[in-house]
DNA sequence: CTTCCAGCGTTTTTT
DNA sequence: ACGCTGGAAG
């Protein structure tokens, strides 16, 4: 990241102006102005998408500092995403000339782990406690299953990682959780079991950083008081995301509450959109916006209406279909640009064709100059749908650039060079002990893990410690690894980050490794990289050189903080200048730079697959591209089962979530806007015959176009679209065999046709439920299935080999 | 210890 | 269809 430029915002006086003088009030829109001004209270702001929330939420806290009504000290600022946290820093830093470091501006887990490190002791956690990652934690998991002779058949490991994670998100330990059945009863005790373990060896997982944190501030009257006291201003980003444990830590950072009714200091902003809940999968509760309402008084709500983004067609378009949905807050987006372009649809005959179509779009977008590529985004429901678009854009020779995959601190030779540094850290991570102790492999087999796990169990103690319980031959290369580990650790003392990875890459024997590998060229590059990014996350963090220079004058601007004799004690102990820092406040001790590092690999696992620079075109799911925007966007996949999804389609809900992530996709689009289907695709190996998506309904037919005809109703096949504009001449490449598909019926049959002669959009007749209509044909012969509605039966998967429907004419 | 093969799962994802 | 994982064989 580029240093922030701190003095390119106006060089206004601090405190000085009146504040509708001052410029950093300038161009903002009257709600944006009321949002970013609001007296100190609590207040929600719904933010539509591309209504300039992220601007709203900085110049907010720029104003409140530049107007003395708050020190950077005073100000919590929470968001979801790292890059979500960094962009409002740096606009904050553009803005003023702060010192943002004084601030708590960062990710809910980010803010945890500060406020662990900080009260270490009182949260009962080891100075040198690690994060667990989701992989860490499977792993873990495993790990206890295997000691503690779980039946991972009934109790698969996954699936026991989301019960736990799902406990904590609802802010449940062990002993909290209700028990209906003996499956739960058993969860429960592999989470109570997992906890001991964890706590032994010293790491949490994410969800324990947040509930470990909300503990700590809910069990400890004078650090909850001094934070409430501390953060006269708390600002919440994408507030329809939190769940349930994150509601209540900000209610505990907030006030308490006293008979039933929150009694709070400050100020709470919650900044969010309803519409734009689309995690409710990961626990996310939108009911929270309501229940903040009413649980902090709310007497302000301001909705940002206004959009910057989008010509109004394509605001139609997100306006139309959003009101679909029940029970929403309210909103419209209005914008003051014209209609723009209309809203283009395509229907294509299968998948592939409709790659092909969205490829030859592309690159006369791209030809014409009408376009850089990295303004077109490609948008889908599922990863799975990549893969065409990918081989097509590849045949073409178009740039493109896939999000989603593997990030950096989570290749294995990452974590494996992670795992190394984790145990100088804290030797008793069991995790990362198990992880490396025969990686590079050093003749430390199965048998005798197994029985170093015993002995680690029978003397209660880490791995680490038990090797020297065990004697006899198998403990001799036990005996050299910890050693080769407790003399690097030795070693290292005191020596700079860089030199002690490089240490640890060299001692470790995973740089040999990998240089005997004839496949670890890009392994080691990656080591490289990993020595790459520790430097500049030390450069960067400020360890070891002096922090950016204070032009804020704190002293002055502090508010009175020790007032309260309760809690006078403690506040004297933490100093506000050092809130940036990661501070023991048992000790005074920071962290160390490796530490340090260890905990922001954990926290921030990197870029996904950065190829940046490229002039390409951006491939994402719709979760992935929330928040982004392109001049031109394409969402492809329009269909039922697919878009909306067959797993969401069932209940009301899940299909609203639906609808709100078509809401999101509609919504990132600035220009030119395209929505395409397939009659066909290919998934899991089998053709499936889609019907095109309810949400095609539910857009205004004044904001599109439509590319192909449109059919009316199902069943009627349109000919077979663009043929004769020549979109489907093989471009030579490896796909060019398929193009007998172009000349056959626009739905592919296999091997000679489907037998049943069944079409989505059929009505048919079955003896038992009536007459309904076809929804969906999957697979061929015998194992034909067709989805079929039936008016008073519902929707059901019928095998045509048993099934006796007929085609009702 | 390495290699191979069978079997499994395949909506969305951040920390 | 396909890629990853884990267990068994070499």
């Amino acid at each position: 990241m580029p240093p922030h430029d701190l003095f390119s915002g106006a060089p206004a006086p601090f405190g000085a102006d009146s504040a509708p003088a001052s410029p950093l009030l300038h161009n903002l829109n009257p709600e944006q102005l009321a949002a970013v001004t609001l007296p100190a209270g609590h207040a929600l702001i719904l933010a539509g998408a591309g209504s300039g929330k992220t601007r709203v939420l900085t110049t907010r806290i720029a104003w409140l500092l530049q107007t003395g009504q708050a020190s950077p000290g005073g100000i919590l600022a929470v968001t979801f995403t790292n890059k979500a946290a960094k962009e409002m820093v740096a606009r904050l830093s553009a803005m003023l000339p702060v010192n943002v470091r004084g601030m708590w501006i960062g990710t809910f887990h980010g803010l945890c782990n500060r406020l662990l490190r900080a009260h270490h002791k009182l949260a009962g956690l080891p100075s040198t406690f690690q994060i667990l990652d989701t992989q860490d934690q499977l792993s873990a998991v495993k790990r206890l299953c295997k000691q503690h002779g779980v039946d991972e058949e009934r109790f698969p490991p996954k699936q026991l990682v989301w019960f736990i994670a799902g406990c904590k998100e609802e802010g449940m330990r062990p002993q909290d959780v209700p028990v209906r059945d003996q499956d739960t009863q058993k969860k429960v005790e592999i989470y109570q079991l997992y906890e001991q373990q964890c706590q032994r060896e010293g790491v949490v997982d994410f969800g324990e950083l947040m509930l470990r944190s909300y503990e700590l501030l809910r069990d400890n009257d004078p650090v909850r008081a001094h934070y409430q006291r501390r953060f006269s201003h708390i600002l919440v980003d994408e507030f329809q995301d939190t769940n349930r444990l994150q509601y209540a830590w900000l209610k505990q950072l907030a006030g308490d509450t006293e008979d039933g009714r929150l009694a709070t200091h400050g100020s709470v902003i919650a900044v969010g959109d309803d519409d734009q809940s689309i995690y409710a999968f990961r626990g996310a509760r939108v009911g929270n916006m309501q229940d903040f309402v009413r649980e902090f008084g709310v007497k302000q709500t301001i909705k940002l209406e206004e959009n910057y983004r989008s010509f109004s067609n394509i605001l139609d378009c997100a306006n139309a279909l959003i009101a679909h949905n029940q029970g929403r807050l309210g909103k419209n987006l209005r914008t003051q640009q014209g209609p723009g372009e209309p809203v283009r649809i395509y229907e294509a005959a299968t998948d592939l064709n409709e790659a092909q179509w969205l490829v030859d779009e592309i690159k006369s977008l791209v030809k014409n100059g009408e376009i850089e590529r990295r303004e077109i985004a490609v948008l889908y429901r599922s990863n799975a749908q990549s893969r065409v678009i990918e081989s097509q854009l590849f045949n073409a020779g178009v740039p493109y650039r896939v999000y989603g995959g593997l990030r950096f601190f989570e290749r294995a030779e990452i974590k494996h060079a992670l795992a190394y540094l984790r145990l100088l850290e804290n030797p008793h991570d069991d995790t990362s002990f198990m992880r490396v102790v025969n990686f590079p492999p050093r003749g430390i087999g199965a048998r005798t893990l197994e029985q170093l796990q015993d002995a680690a169990r029978e003397a209660g103690c880490s791995l680490h410690d038990a090797v020297s319980t065990l004697s006899g031959r198998a403990g001799a290369n036990l005996t050299a690894f910890v050693a080769r580990i407790d003399v690097l650790r030795e070693g290292t003392q005191g020596a700079n980050l860089r030199s002690i990875i490089g240490q640890v890459l060299e001692a470790s024997g995973l740089v040999e490794h990998y240089r005997n590998d004839k496949e670890g060229a890009d392994r080691l590059e990656n080591l490289d990289e990993l020595i790459n990014a520790a430097e500049s996350f030390v450069t960067q963090e400020g360890f070891g050189r002096d922090a950016v220079a204070l032009p804020l004058d704190e002293q002055r601007a502090a508010p009175p903080l020790t007032q309260s004799p309760a809690s006078q004690g403690l506040d004297a102990s933490l100093p506000m200048a050092e809130a940036g820092e990661l501070i023991d406040q048992d000790t005074g001790e920071t962290l160390s730079p490796l530490a340090a590092f260890l905990t922001h690999a954990a926290l921030e696992a990197g870029d996904n697959q950065a190829q940046a620079g490229q002039d390409a075109v951006q491939l994402m799911t719709v979760h992935a591209s929330k928040g982004l925007e392109f001049d031109c966007v394409f969402i492809g996949g329009l269909e039922e089962g697919l878009f909306p999804h067959e797993n969401a389609m069932s209940d009301h809900q899940g299909l609203e979530e639906e609808r709100r992530l078509m809401y999101v996709a509609i919504t990132r689009a600035r220009k030119r806007l395209y929505i395409s289907h397939s009659q066909t695709r290919l998934l899991h190996g089998q053709t499936r015959y889609n019907v095109r998506s309810r949400f095609f309904d539910e857009l205004p037919e004044g904001a599109l176009k439509w590319l192909t005809p449109q059919r009316s109703g199902f069943g009627s096949f349109a000919p077979f679209p663009g043929a004769a504009r020549g979109y489907f001449t093989p471009a030579g490449g490896g796909f060019g065999h398929k193009s007998e598909v172009f000349a056959s019926p626009p739905v592919p049959e296999r091997k000679g046709g489907a037998a049943h002669g069944l079409r989505p959009g059929m009505a048919v007749f079955h003896n038992k439920f009536g007459e309904g209509k076809v929804l969906a044909i999957e697979g061929a012969g015998d194992d034909a299935r067709a989805q079929v509605n039936f008016p008073r039966h519902g929707t059901k998967w019928l095998a045509l080999a048993v099934a006796k429907l007929t085609v009702v004419e």
